[in-house]
RNA sequence: GCUGGCGUAGCUCAACGGUAGAGCAGCUGAUUUGUAAUCAGCAGGUUGUAGGUUCAAUUCCUAUCGCCAGCUCCA
């Protein structure tokens, strides 16, 4: 038989016999590092798997992202054999790969108790030392369907059914084996660093209908020092935690009599309202009318508006005089009163509302999470009513607003999607196609790039929804522009046109930073509690050396108080290091220390939080440093 | 809502069938101090709530409320 030829990385060629092992090739190689797989014509095998004709072939290293994940793939079927053999009777479900690490379901009448966990992982170490070698076998389905039927294995046999494909393939170490597409580590040896992380419930197949599964989260890596590095980090994003800063910074609480409804205490509320004048500085900018709306609607309202129907298990209700209302999840019914209170002219569009009213929403226990999923909250909302010719100059202007806060914010990566009809969708499919269009249209023309999530649309009109990354590399989703052709149909809004007849407009509903608790909370984790100037609680914090100086701090004190500044003196008789210390804890961005130095020259010198040291100088000349930073608004993030 | 875990002083945690203890924070006093913690003393708790078992419950059991990790949901 004639030898084939295997294109390698790095453009040489080898030639070698046909149905050679990858894994025997390699040992006649000089390779670096491990490699834990590898890629036939860019698809990934086995090391096991023979040569059998011309190709090209890749290797899968282990610290790749691509062998990473093979890792924890074989690493969950590392602990499914674990819990099997300590667990007789437990079935195995699905166990894939997720970001930093992986999960199993299993289906058995008891949860795992920490204890077992502890068992799991200690048999699983116990597996990946005996080096049990993994292998795959291919076997047409109907034959895969009768051996998981005979072991028992329910949930595979379901799986197999669903497999279009009539070949499929099992993994097998030692004497268990799973139904697998592979590819995965060559021998459990190789599973050395890793964690099981966490036990919950989850449903089959995703949908609270089926019956509830166990699922065991576990990670792994290539080595025990990565495997710290990411556990330790884990611990550094607990630090960030904004319910702890929360509580350690004095910004808000929570209490039972109110569950999943926050307490903003007064440095909180601080940030809360900066939020707010910071939108509301824009609106004046971009146009905006602030409205204030009722809180509390006939039940009537949210029937017309559609949202009795699909969300009244969220709402609030109260019952007087014999009349029921509804406490208000949303502004935007609100604001159509406002708009048909007179009769409106195209001259009247865009109109746009905004409204910081709170709303209330009743969240499901069990999915409510310190600010960032509430009861009450307000948003950034507004409702912006314009004839639909308008709309894309619309979208320019919004689209150049949400950029501009979400920079101020720092947070330098967007991610936008745009979502399209959904299957159940009001209003014609001409309509929507247009509006979609004019969506991406003016993401084009602003030069943002997009993805395109089909079908993810409300049911009332196609959307835009924004996702920044945080300093952890977390992705969260704050605005949404929302197009509606429904809510102007169902209160029946209309304007009289230049032509003199009667047209409907458009609602586009928008939020940029969403919900405001929501926001702080992300916000508090961005920056870790260190705020910029602008939105720090504490701005100043005057500390004297001695009893000495207390006089003249006072009246430092006293003067940046009434120049506008968040001061606070701290003249306690204490020793300077500890000033600072509690300043810096309490994340202040500056401290500004008074000595017999300061006094004798009347001047301030201050410490940027961090430890920079700032020369003395006058208050005055503090003042314009500090104001200069208020109007970039910036700050440098931890 | 579902599965599991956890509720002890303001915070972080200890004690574990014989009615609770530390550090930090707080208060008082001494110290007068120059860039991340001076020392000493004092005070602080119906052990989430309600039942039950027991001679005795913070500890064991049940219910309930809240929080946490996931699942489902999120106009």
């Amino acid at each position: 038989m004639n030898n084939i030829h295997v294109k390698l990385p790095e453009g040489k060629t080898a030639e070698v016999s046909p149905g050679l092992k990858i894994q025997d090739f390699m040992s006649t190689l000089e390779l670096n590092g491990t490699v834990i797989a590898a890629k036939i014509d860019g698809l990934p095998v086995d090391l096991d798997r023979s040569l059998s004709m011309d190709c090209t072939l890749d290797w899968i290293p282990l610290n790749s992202p691509e062998g990473l994940s093979i890792l924890r793939h074989s690493t969950a079927h590392l602990m499914a054999q674990a819990v099997q053999s300590l667990f007789p009777g437990t079935q195995v479900t699905i166990g894939p790969t997720i970001e930093d690490g992986f999960y199993y379901d299993f289906k058995r009448d008891k949860s795992f108790t920490p204890e077992e966990i502890g068992k799991i992982e200690a048999q699983m170490q116990k597996l990946a030392g005996l080096d049990l070698k993994v292998t795959r076998e291919e076997m047409p389905k109907e034959e895969a369907i009768k051996l998981f039927h005979q072991m028992g294995e329910e949930y595979k046999v379901a799986i197999l059914t669903d497999i279009s494909e009539e070949t499929v393939s099992l993994y097998r170490q030692g004497n268990w084996v799973d139904l697998c597409r592979g590819p995965h580590v060559p021998s459990t040896g190789i599973i050395q660093a890793f964690k099981l992380t966490g036990v919950a419930g989850a449903y089959w197949r995703g949908d609270e209908k089926n019956e509830m599964l166990q699922r065991i989260y576990g990670t792994s890596f290539p080595s025990q020092e990565l495997l710290r590095e990411h556990l330790h980090l884990l611990e550094e994003a607990k630090k960030r935690d904004h319910r702890r800063l929360g509580r350690e910074l004095d910004l808000f609480s929570f209490h039972p009599i109110a569950p999943a409804s926050p307490f903003l205490h007064p440095k909180g509320t601080i940030i809360y309202n900066e939020l707010i004048s910071h939108m509301r500085q824009l609106y004046l900018r971009f146009g905006y009318q602030e409205v204030i709306t009722p809180q509390i609607f006939d039940v009537n309202l949210w029937r017309q508006s559609g949202h009795y129907d699909h969300f009244k298990e969220n709402m609030f209700f109260t019952h007087i005089e014999d009349r029921e209302f509804g406490v208000k999840p949303m502004n935007c019914p609100g604001h159509t009163f406002i708009y048909s209170a007179k009769k409106r002219s195209y001259r009247d569009l865009p109109l746009r509302l905004a409204d910081f009213g709170r709303l209330h929403r009743y969240e499901k226990s069990g999915v409510t999470a310190g600010l960032t999923r509430v009861r009450t909250f307000s948003q950034d909302d507004a409702h912006i009513f314009c004839a639909p010719e308008q709309i894309e100059a619309e979208m320019t202007d919004l689209l150049k607003m949400f950029r501009e806060v979400y920079e101020t914010f720092q947070f330098n990566k967007m991610q936008v999607k745009l979502s399209t009809r959904p299957e159940h969708f009001i209003g014609s499919p001409e309509t929507w196609e247009r509006a979609e269009n004019s969506l991406a249209q003016s993401l084009k023309k602003s030069g943002i790039d997009y993805q395109v999530n089909e079908g993810d649309g409300a049911f009332y009109g196609p959307k835009i929804d924004f996702v920044v990354t945080d300093a952890m590399r977390r992705g969260w989703q704050l605005g949404t522009i929302q197009l509606d052709f429904s809510m102007p149909e169902r209160f029946d809004l209309t304007y009289v046109t230049a032509a003199g007849s009667e047209a409907r407009p458009v609602m586009i509903h928008r939020a940029i930073l969403g919900s405001i608790e929501r926001f702080m909370g992300i916000l508090i984790e961005h920056t870790a509690g260190a705020f910029p100037l602008w939105l720090a609680p504490v701005q100043l914090k005057i500390m004297t050396v001695t009893d000495k100086q207390k006089v003249y701090a006072q009246k430092v004190y006293e003067d940046l108080k009434t120049a506008g500044w968040r001061t606070e003196l701290d003249d306690r008789n204490e020793k300077l290091g500890y000033k600072i210390r509690e300043a810096q804890v309490a994340k202040v961005p500056y401290a500004l220390i008074i000595g017999d130095r300061e006094m004798r020259d009347q001047t301030v010198s201050p410490r940027r939080r961090g430890g920079e040291n700032l020369r003395s100088m006058s208050v005055k000349d503090f003042a314009d440093i500090l104001k200069l930073e208020i109007a970039r608004k910036s700050g440098e993030l931890q």
